[in-house]
DNA sequence: GGCCCGTTTTGCGCTACCGCAAACACCAGG
DNA sequence: CCTGGTGTTTGCGGTAGCGCAAAACGGGCC
């Protein structure tokens, strides 16, 4: 069992409060495994026997419709938590994780969980207040996609996924991680090939540059303006 | 101080696996007002001064953008707490709270909070539950808007109000407080004339029947199987 | 280097739904 | 009983964005 050094989570919100005797002691319970590029860390459905950490890389939260459309729920980052079925009080999985890039992440298997939350109260206060923010954000999306056109939420998106999992560089900001039109889609409630027009538009403009499963904002700043534009201000 | 009875509470997620010593204990930080119909219970934006329990009525949560269009958040039912913002971690209500029938609630200080679940950790293990219930309601409500068109959609918030706050008649089923076209609009993403279309349209099939801020399911199985309808199942 | 497969682009028609506007119904209060 | 105001209905364009289809692209793998 791989030994987790404590410094490199001690000070992620999970753990706010806690004496590194606690810290040490929860992590003594967790694993940690390697997911690659593109695998399943659970599926909508199954059994939730265990949560995670996220250490190093990225997964996608993704929910299917019965008729097989899919939404993407949301990106992990390194040092959020997720598969907290149990703390919720689900059984299964409400989603399938993914792996998008090479990944590294701390397992506990559920049944720990209310022996942690026993021991550590401190525990469910700090998930409360992430699954809390979690609440607000997925509000904050119900909201725009109700009052909002494609092309602002995608713009919203987008500056989300810079502000959470942007890497500077000198010429804009890139998104760390390979992310498709589709995945954008799922993301905002349309298509890929309205994704596709889009972006096409905004790289004609020099607002982005991008590829396949990649995106760099080069001018952020007029992505914001085009975000916070509403429906009837005039186009150019 | 009112005291409030604690048996009529007692039975609530929020207050699972609390001895009565300690729901007493909780109660008594308590109180409790009325708010009568269309009276704001707190402003979206305001200190979160308090938190809340309903016990009579029905309160309206509605999130309003910077131009001024809102969203429905949820409605909210006898024995189901709002306004949680500290337990979540902001110190500003999030949404707009106002109560829709004349409405009873229990109103604890935010102050308390920290002092109670430090006291009584199972309150935040409940209201852990019941945030991450939410969560997952938020997340179906974003795959439906996604991927459903807007009959479907209507029909799915239809029939969840009726399961949270129906009441059965012996021609189907009433929803137990005032709801105006507007309203649904703003649950499902659409326009109060295209709920209005809809909603007349279903009266003539007899699925439905309804007034003004009224409406009853006449035919609740029927609605199910539009609301499960995908889009290309052919119309009539 | 060449091939194959998943991703992206783009054109074209279509339609579900919006937006505006006007008429209408219902309830409360005087 | 009348009157004002809020909620509802309905008609009539207009359009944002979807759906389909086909082609171009690019990158990894043998």
């Amino acid at each position: 069992m791989a030994k987790v050094d404590t410094s490199l989570v001690a000070h992620l919100p999970l753990f706010a409060g806690m004496t590194p005797e606690a810290l040490d002691e929860i992590l003594r319970e967790a694993r940690s495994a390697r997911f690659s590029r593109n695998s399943a860390i659970f599926e909508q459905g199954a059994d939730a026997q265990s949560f995670f950490l996220l250490l190093h890389g990225h997964v996608r939260a993704a929910k299917t419709t019965p008729t097989g459309e899919q939404i993407v729920v949301r990106y992990v980052a390194p040092g959020e938590t997720f598969g907290l079925a149990m703390a919720i009080g689900a059984a299964r999985y409400p989603a399938t994780a993914m792996a998008v890039d090479d990944s590294v992440v701390l397992i506990w298997p559920t049944s720990a969980w209310p022996r942690l939350v026993e021991r550590f109260p401190a525990l469910a206060a700090n998930t409360l207040q992430t699954v809390g923010t979690r609440l607000q954000e997925s509000h904050t999306r119900i909201l725009e996609m109700s009052t909002q056109q494609v092309e602002q939420r995608i713009a919203h998106a987008l500056l989300r996924l810079a502000k959470q999992s942007g890497k500077k560089l000198d010429h804009g900001i890139e998104i760390d991680f390979p992310i498709s039109r589709q995945d954008i889609a799922q993301m905002t409630g349309t298509t890929l090939h309205t994704v596709s027009r889009i972006l096409s538009s905004w790289e004609s403009q020099g607002l982005v540059e991008s590829g396949r499963q990649r995106i760099i904002l080069r001018e952020p700043h007029k992505i914001v303006v085009l975000a916070e534009r509403n429906a009837d201000s005039g186009a150019a």
